[in-house]
DNA sequence: TTCTTATATTACCATATAGTTGAATAGTAT
DNA sequence: ATACTATTCAACTATATGGTAATATAAGAA
């Protein structure tokens, strides 16, 4: 991290904030395996078409996914593979934090 | 990232999310130095201490820090150093879409 | 005891946002 | 032309959350 001035804290706050809502998650990893239009995205991670298009541009605006239009159908990918990275990261900690609670747990019997 | 049951996905955003507010990235820098009590905090970042009180419990919630008590005053601490290679990694992506955004404008010219 | 000091908690307000509905836009086919 | 499909946009509701103020709790000092 570097010195942090507000609009930089800013910039990244709203990095993070992109990833912090399930939908959006579930919509990156459906994208894993490749391009998908937003009917195939809302058949695969279940949900209303209009609030699959509204999270697919809050992704393509802090630069995850792109956008390609094709006809009718728009065709979105990801554009930076790195998010995956991140949710390792946030995975590993998630299994730390778990076992500190159980740990917690434990010591409370 | 993994299969993405609703649990999974909800745990991994909540994480996120705890990263994504400008404060708590200010605190969490704040922190980087070493232990601080609340008091310190809310000078170092600039708040009020009831929010600052607020924003360290989501990220002790998450397991981003933890607290130790000494008399009346609370010293928080990083316990997951990770969330700074993961800042690192949002910042590098910041920076490429910096990039990809100076050359939509040149194009546009 | 009373008076600070440090933190947490509660209640409240204002704003932000996820989700839905319906309309608007645009392409394609008949 | 109409009809159908795919997506986006606009308006709305309900909920979540950041910030603040006042209070509560707790520890130490005078």
């Amino acid at each position: 991290m570097i010195q942090l001035s507000d609009a930089t804290a800013a910039a990244i706050a709203e990095r993070f904030k992109a990833l912090g809502e399930p939908m959006r998650l579930r919509l990156l990893q459906a994208l894993r395996t490749g391009e998908c239009s937003v009917g195939d995205l809302a058949r695969r991670v279940g949900g209303g078409q209009a609030n699959v298009s509204k999270h697919l541009q809050v992704l393509q605006a802090q630069g995850y996914v792109d956008r390609r239009k094709e006809g009718t159908t728009s065709w979105y990918r990801i554009t930076d593979p790195q998010v995956f990275t991140m949710c390792e990261l946030v995975c590993g900690g998630l299994e730390e934090e778990l076992d500190r609670k159980r740990k917690l747990l434990r010591r409370r019997r």
